[in-house]
RNA sequence: GCGGAUGUGGUGAAAUUGGUAGACACGCUAGACUUAGGAUCUAGUGCCGUGAGGUGUGAAGGUUCGAGUCCUUUCAUCCGCACCA
């Protein structure tokens, strides 16, 4: 019988789906290992060849870790909820939900063709009621929830509760939206709603005025990505800031834990680092600033109070509160028109045009807190109203936006280190020895620092303060597409619904637009109110809200009572391994382990990092290629050809290019103003020029893995795209080397088989030659394994193969072991050589061949002999043997003489079975 | 500007602790078998050189008997952040 992929692979998938083959279930006597992905988003292109890339890898480990007998839990399921589904049913009118369910059928079929491992009865959608319910229940929970700073932890709102009827707010340090200071008696003698009301300044999840991107235009609100440049990406619409009331989740509670914990798990640095610049704390000083005939104090946040005596002038941000109080009568002018001229600007303009200074005088002054000088007050839109307190003590010496700033407007820069030179910019190390600083004098900034804060904290005028970066998680979104937010009002105050109202489903609507008021979608439905006929929240929620704890519900997908059992929680545990893009650094990466560390603090999970070890798997890209259209022509010019001549570049499909060489024919059946082009060709042939791009559609270099697997087989895709190289680099697709694989394979059946094509192995002892491919094979597979270094497995198999065909070895003893290293990798023709073998159970759970080092030990080693570096021949030399009779031996060799050249050596160094060193 | 990653043949890459640079594969060259080849097999293939030999891991220094690997400086590409006080 040949090697008939087709029919194997076929015959293996129905065995695998029919007997449940990768099932996982709860098993006490066995140790458990949890291998996730990122599931996917359905999208309706389908998956191209490099979505596969990371599940094939996954699922390579995870059929390792089951030869290894562990309990392996390996799951697959679709984060359905999204904005393409939605923008489609915009335009079409079909329900989100029918596209939706039809892409997730393209998909699997397209997974199950390449033969992974998953447990397809733990699948989960975050789209299904039976999912999303659980999701409203976490919501229900945050806001049942506030964060006790003290103890560090999110906390029941119960417990609030009876503090507050205690001792008022006296003992209290909770995350909240204000500070607030009443005592038991001023909240006893509140009403019930009041109390009510007042709480919801603590809950973990509240509503506030928050500024969204609104576009008329498209009637719709905008993700931060979807804008680019003030317009819109989709279109180029102009996209306003617009104020709504939205949720949002206290995640900048958990700021230090979320950057702390990163120590303890093993993530890429690169992920590990964009957390902490995403959450940027910065450690530093509250001062308060008196305003000059005003009662109202300016606070500012620095993360340099040592350079408080360098203070020149303040800068507030234009949209700062106290500007409009304190602008003196004749500046008010140029104040407003430099407000109009900066709220023209978005946010986003602001921050791509840094060069530009820009700023005006309110005319007040502020009272240095140490020196009593008066400090003349300007706004200036380099100060970012929503970071720190939205105003800067501007310390010109020591910082050098200051410094430009002061420049630009020609303010004083009073020196405040010593032998400092200010004349090109400001000094802004830390090293420089503080002058003219009175108390400060004479000490460097570490010092300083601390003394300064002191001193502050002292008078007080100031204390010492942490900052983030980071900002409470946005939870509201206007759409359609999304979980329902379990919410209703009453007196314009938001109640949650009760644990048995859920799932709030999805009601149906007449169009998946905003209202005419710019109410969302869900504002379309009919009685969209609770039975009470309290309206319900008519916001969704964002698309990581189920992507936030789906790996704990694969645990436990079907339980209808709770998120998941204790029991499921407790073996299953954290993920071990996850793969997924870098591109959710600070998305999904963060909200995970931000929901994690909630649901632990509840003592939902005994955990409270979602997986201890993550790997980016890199970019497939696509190569695409192009083609020159002459310009005002419909003649294509080859690329050698091209000269100095006007051309238009066109992407031309991959599939019409072989190597570089287009398929004129298949170019011009593909357009219809393509079918009447004219082509130079260089040589006879129409060479295309190539670029590495994204993978998609419109670039028209998108290749397919169908067709990789009906020209090739699944079993050749995984291997060829784990051998395209390291799994975590970015690389261009190339089909090319695929028939590399290809002829592995089939090399790889022959072994087992004869030249008529029949089935036999020899069940004679196996040479010694031969044990010792295979066990030098088990080493490097199991070491490569380890350390994920699955381009690296594929060679190994490969070295293993050829040199298994040149000793022409058939024997059983062998290739019953080969057959299961090669299982991870290969599981259809692993399967089926298994059988042929005459097993009757599925490789799936054979057991890893055990490495023997006794068949690797040699007795002789052969030695490089290098003179001063540089290797000039072998030497064939027992193991262990004493340098001086190596030493002896060597000289006497013609070889040796040559290179001594008559000169003695001055050194050899000898090390047991690496190298041998002659140093002239 | 700051932070991170990556630079090795014609191509994808390998070299786990410093110890034979280029394994494995694609491609290419030559040959065999063949009616045919996008099949298979054999041999070769970093670069320069007919050769002996020289040279070679982005560049330049350094440490070492020995450096792709360690240190310093530098260049290029990619990614992330970007007036963060």
């Amino acid at each position: 019988m040949a090697y008939k992929f087709f029919d194997i692979e076929k015959k293996w998938q129905s065995y695998w789906a029919a007997n449940k083959t990768f099932k996982s279930q709860i098993n006490s006597e066995k140790e458990k290992f949890y291998v996730l992905d990122m599931f996917p988003y359905p999208s309706g292109a389908g998956l191209h060849v490099g979505h596969p890339l990371g599940y094939i890898a996954s699922d390579i480990f995870s059929r390792y870790k089951r030869l290894q007998n562990f309990e392996v839990l390996h799951p697959m399921g679709y984060d359905s909820f999204g904005l393409p589904a939605e923008q489609y049913a915009i335009q079409t009118g079909q329900h989100p939900d029918i596209t939706t369910k039809e892409n997730i059928t393209r998909y699997r079929q397209q997974l199950d063709r390449i033969g992974f491992s998953f447990d397809w009865d733990r699948e989960v959608r975050t789209s299904e009621k039976n999912y999303y319910k659980w999701t409203q229940t976490i919501f229900i929970s945050i806001f049942n929830s506030w964060y006790n700073t003290e103890a560090n932890k999110a906390t029941p709102i119960d417990e609030l509760l009876l503090l507050f009827a205690a001792s008022g707010t006296e003992n209290v340090k909770a995350q909240c939206s204000e500070e607030l200071t009443f005592t038991a008696n001023e909240w006893n003698s509140k009403s019930a709603e009041q109390q009510y009301e007042t709480l919801l300044n603590y809950r973990m999840a509240y509503l506030s005025e928050s500024e969204v991107n609104w576009c008329p235009e498209l009637g719709t609100v905008l993700a931060n990505d979807e804008v680019k440049n003030g317009v819109s990406e989709r279109g180029g619409f102009p996209v306003e800031q617009k104020k709504m009331k939205q949720w949002s989740l206290r995640i900048t509670a958990y700021a230090d834990r979320l950057i702390n914990d990163l120590d303890g798990i093993d993530w890429p640095e690169s992920i590990k680092e964009i957390q902490k610049n995403w959450i940027g704390k910065s450690q530093g000083a509250l001062v308060n600033f008196a305003v000059k005939d005003h009662a109202d104090k300016i606070e500012v946040f620095t993360t340099r109070p040592d350079t408080i005596f360098g203070v020149s002038f303040m800068v507030v941000a234009p949209e700062h509160e106290l500007v409009q109080k304190i602008t003196t009568t004749d500046q008010k002018a140029a104040v407003k028109e430099y407000i109009e001229v900066t709220s023209k600007r978005s946010e986003r303009d602001r921050m791509s045009d840094v060069k530009h200074i820009s700023g005006a005088f309110t005319g007040a002054y502020a009272i240095h807190p140490f020196s009593g000088i008066e400090i003349p007050i300007w706004i200036g839109d380099y100060v970012l109203a929503h970071y720190g307190t939205g105003a800067i003590m501007a310390v010109p010496a020591g910082d050098q936006r200051d410094w430009s700033f002061a420049t630009h407007f020609k303010l004083p820069i009073p020196n405040i280190f010593e032998e400092a030179d200010l004349s090109e910019g400001a000094v802004e190390g830390k090293d420089a020895v503080v002058c003219n600083s009175d108390f400060l004098n004479g000490l460097k900034a570490k010092k300083a620092i601390s003394l300064a804060i002191y001193e502050l904290e002292k008078a007080g005028v100031g204390t010492k303060k942490i900052n983030f970066k980071l900002r409470d998680a946005g939870f509201s979104r206007q759409r359609y597409w999304g979980e329902p937010i379990p919410v209703y009002f009453k007196n314009d105050l938001p109640y949650v619904l009760d644990a048995k109202e859920l799932p709030l489903e999805l009601p149906e609507v007449d169009k998946y637009l905003p209202t005419k008021n710019g109410e969302p979608p869900l504002a379309r439905a009919k009685n969209w109110t609770t039975k009470e006929g309290h309206p319900l929240e008519t916001n969704t929620m964002p698309g990581w809200a189920g992507s936030s704890w789906y790996y704990l519900r694969y645990m436990d997908p079907n339980n209808t009572t709770e998120l998941f059992s204790q029991e499921a929680v407790n073996y299953y545990k954290q993920v071990d391994l996850y793969l997924g893009g870098a591109e959710h650094a600070t998305g999904h990466l963060l909200y995970v382990r931000f929901w994690t560390k909630f649901l632990n603090d509840l003592g939902m999970i005994p955990f409270n990092e979602p997986a201890k070890k993550l790997i980016n798997q890199g970019m497939i890209q696509g190569v695409s290629k192009f083609v020159y259209r002459l310009d005002g022509t419909n003649t294509f010019v080859s690329k050698g050809l091209i000269g100095d001549r006007k051309v238009a570049s066109i992407h031309a499909d991959v599939s019409f290019v072989t190597g570089d060489v287009l398929d004129t024919e298949a170019f011009k059946n593909w357009r219809v103003e393509y079918a009447n082009a004219e082509f130079e060709l260089e040589n006879g042939a129409y060479i295309c020029g190539s670029e590495v791009e994204k993978m998609s559609k419109s670039k028209y270099n998108v290749v397919n893995p169908d067709e990789l697997i009906e020209r090739y087989g699944a079993d050749a895709l995984r291997l060829h795209e784990m051998f395209l190289g390291p799994i975590e680099m970015h690389k261009p697709w190339n089909t090319k080397g695929i028939d590399g694989v290809s002829r592995f394979l089939r090399k790889l059946w022959a072994l087992y088989h004869n030249d008529t094509e029949e089935f036999s192995v020899s069940d004679e002892a196996p040479s010694k030659a031969a044990l010792k491919v295979l066990h030098k094979t088990i080493k490097a597979i199991q070491d490569d394994m380890d350390r994920y270094s699955f381009n690296t497995t594929v060679s190994h198999l490969m070295i293993c193969v050829n040199e298994l065909s040149s000793l022409k070895c058939n024997h059983r003893a062998i290739l019953s072991e080969l057959v299961v290293l090669a299982a991870c990798h290969a599981p259809h023709i692993a399967e089926e050589l298994w059988s042929q073998l005459g097993n009757d159970t599925s490789v799936s759970y054979a057991t890893f061949p055990k490495f023997n080092p006794e068949v690797l030990v040699e007795s002789s080693h052969s030695y490089p002999v290098s003179f001063n570096g540089k290797m000039r021949f072998k030497l064939e030399l027992p193991i262990g043997m004493d340098a001086k009779a190596v030493e002896e031996k060597l000289l006497c060799l013609p070889e040796a003489q040559k290179w001594l050249d008559g000169k003695a050596p001055k050194k050899i160094i000898y090390v047991n079975k690496k190298i041998i060193n002659v140093v002239l």
